[in-house]
DNA sequence: AAATTTACTTACTTACTGGTAAGTAAGCAA
DNA sequence: TTGCTTACTTACCAGTAAGTAAGTAAATTT
C-alpha cells in the first residue's frame, strides 16, 4: 500500500473516532498532509471508499493482534483486548464501532455491511475467548459466552463515549469492575 | 410552550436519535413541519438552541417519570427504565447520550454543558436505585452503586447502537442477561 | 384606535460539501 | 522514443449548510 494511501487512512481513522464519519470533510484530510481535496479522491474516489478502507485497516489490525495474544491465558487475551480500548480512551478516541453506529442510517449500504462485519468479528472473537476462558476456570459469569460477550463489548464501547463526556476516571471504574466481576 | 416550538422539538428529537446531530438540517425539520427554514431559526436561533431545547425536554420527561416510579419497589423501577430504552430500541431510535457523546467535540460549550448535565442526572438516578435496591435485598452486586450503574447504563446505551447494526435481537439478548445478573 | 408583539415568509448571503473534468510532471516499459 | 501509468494540481460544479435582514399579517396590549 502506498504511503499516502496509508497516510489518509491514518487520519481519516482518527477524524472518524475524535469527530465522526459525518463531522469530517476532504479538506480535513487534505490541508494536514498538504494535498489537494481531489487528491484524496484519486486514492478514495467517495467518501465511502474512505470509510471502508478505514475498517478493513481496524479488522487488518484486530485480527493481527488477537492472533499474536492467541497463546496466552484467556484472562490475560482480555487484560489485552480492554487495553486497546483503554489506550483509545488516553488519546480522547472513541472505537470505531461506537462513532460509526449512531451515523449508520446515513452510511452507504457497502459502509453499512462494513460495519456489521466488523461488530460481528469482534464479538465472535470475544466470544470464544469468554468461552475457553470459562471451561479453562478463568473466568466465571452466567449464561452464555455469547450473552457475556454483548455486555463486555457495550460496557468497553460506551465507557469511551462516556468518558469523552464526564471525564476518563469512568473508563478506569467501569473496566475495573468488569474485570473484577468475572476473574476467578 | 407553543404548539410549533414543541414540534419542532420533538422532530429535532427524532432526528438526533435516528440520524445525530450532525446529520440533520434546518431543511429536516422545516420541510416536514410545512413551513421556511427561516421559521425554525426564529424559534432556535442557533442550532445549539435546538439541540439545548432538545436535552431540557428530555431531562424534564426523566424526571417526571422516575417520579412517577418513586413508590415502587426498585427492581420494578429498573425494569420500567429498561423498558424506556427497549421502547426507543423498537422504533430504531438510540438514545441521546449515544447518539450526543460521539459528536461531543463539535459540540458549541453551551450543549457540552447540557451533555453533561444529563449524563449525571440519569447515574446519579440510577446509582441511587441500585443503592435502595440493594439495602432492601432486591439486587445484589459486587462493588459500589456507582459503578454497577455506570456498568448498567452503558449496555443499555450500547445496545440501542449494537442493536441497529445487529438487529434488535441484541437488546433482549443484553437486557435479559442485564436483569438476571443483578435480581435476587 | 394606535402601538406593539408574535409568528412567521421572502429573499438573500457566506461558507463549505462531496465530487468531477482536464491537464501535467515524473517514472517506467517495450 | 513512444505509450502508458501513477500521483497528483488547477479549476470548477451543483447542492446544501447555518444564518440573517427586511417585510407582513394577525393578534394582543395600551
Amino acid at each position: 500500500m502506498s504511503e499516502t494511501r496509508e497516510k489518509i487512512i491514518s487520519l481519516a481513522d482518527k477524524l472518524i473516532r475524535v469527530n465522526g464519519f459525518n463531522a469530517f470533510s476532504y479538506k480535513d484530510i487534505a490541508q494536514p498532509l498538504e494535498m489537494k481535496n481531489a487528491a484524496v479522491h484519486y486514492h478514495f474516489p467517495g467518501k465511502t471508499d474512505l470509510g471502508i478502507g478505514v475498517i478493513n485497516e481496524e479488522l487488518y489490525r484486530f485480527t493481527q493482534q488477537t492472533h499474536k495474544w492467541q497463546k496466552l491465558p484467556e484472562d490475560e487475551q482480555l487484560k489485552h483486548f480492554i487495553d486497546v480500548f483503554r489506550k483509545h480512551c488516553h488519546h480522547g478516541n472513541i472505537c470505531l464501532m461506537g462513532s460509526l453506529s449512531p451515523d449508520y442510517n446515513t452510511l452507504a449500504p457497502d459502509m453499512q455491511l462494513k460495519v456489521q462485519e466488523m461488530a460481528n468479528a469482534i464479538l465472535q472473537w470475544l466470544s470464544a475467548c469468554l468461552d475457553a476462558g470459562r471451561k479453562h476456570k478463568r473466568f466465571k459469569f452466567k449464561g452464555s459466552a455469547e450473552d457475556r460477550a454483548l455486555l463486555i463489548i457495550t460496557n468497553l464501547q460506551a465507557s469511551l463515549l462516556m468518558s469523552r463526556v464526564l471525564g476518563n476516571t469512568i473508563f478506569s471504574r467501569i473496566s475495573h469492575q468488569l474485570l473484577d466481576d468475572i476473574l476467578i
